[in-house]
DNA sequence: ATGACGATTTACT
DNA sequence: GTAAATCGTCATA
């Protein structure tokens, strides 16, 4: 028996609801009905304005990142490279744009689902293993067909994606640089990202 | 109107 | 290891 997770998950700072989301369940609805969702193994804290790294950087407020700057509890699903999406979790308060990226899940239901949306932008022809469905926070989102549909949508109400608690030890987690920032000065060599250790689905492993 | 650039992934040498 | 893929968004004009 699990419980959705309310508004008081994530009415607090991102280092803490990175720590937090760890261990938690993704859980995406279909048009249709079919579960999608995953175990959260990995993930990084946006802290915000001050953070170079930072959509919101400076206090930079555009149409894009609107949604870092609603109530907490909101997704934030942006548009990245050209042909990815990535997914936020907005924590901290109202106009205050904090966010935690979610970059890789475990996953517990519908595998054969996002076996196929991944098989889909991939060309050749091979079946991908279960360490590739969601091991990268633009691979979690193909898998779990998660684009900007779901952008601002509150995760404590919308059936179609939403956080489930579960309870039980989460295992060694460790701590890193996050992935993919450019030159931010000190913010690039803060370890911002959290992971468990030895998991075979956080990205960036050999393949 | 135009140009530069991504909180990435995949394929190929 | 290196590079291509691919386009929405934003800043500049």
């Amino acid at each position: 028996m699990s419980t959705r997770a309310n508004r008081t998950f994530f009415n607090t700072d991102s280092k803490s609801l990175a720590r937090a989301l760890l261990g938690q369940h993704l859980v995406r609805v279909l048009d249709g009905g079919s579960r999608l969702a995953g175990r959260i193994v990995e993930v990084e804290a946006y802290t915000g304005v001050k953070d170079r790294a930072s959509h919101a950087f400076g206090g930079r407020r555009t149409p894009r990142n609107e949604s870092m700057y609603a109530q907490p509890g909101t997704a934030y699903v942006y548009f990245t490279y050209g042909m990815h999406w990535c997914m936020n979790v907005v924590c901290g308060q109202i106009d205050e744009p904090v966010a935690v990226l979610i970059r890789a899940l475990e996953p517990t239901e519908g595998l054969e689902l996002m076996r196929l949306h991944r098989s889909a932008g991939s060309r050749q022809g091979r079946v991908l293993r279960d360490t590739d469905l969601c091991s990268g926070p633009a691979r979690l989102c193909d898998a779990l067909e998660i684009d900007r549909r779901l952008n601002g949508i509150d995760l404590t109400s919308d059936d179609r994606l939403f956080i489930e608690r579960v309870r039980g030890k989460v295992g060694k987690v460790r701590t890193s640089p996050r992935i993919g920032i450019g030159n931010a000065g000190a913010w690039t060599a803060r370890k911002l990202r959290w992971y468990l250790a030895g998991n075979p689905h956080v990205s960036g492993r050999p393949r």
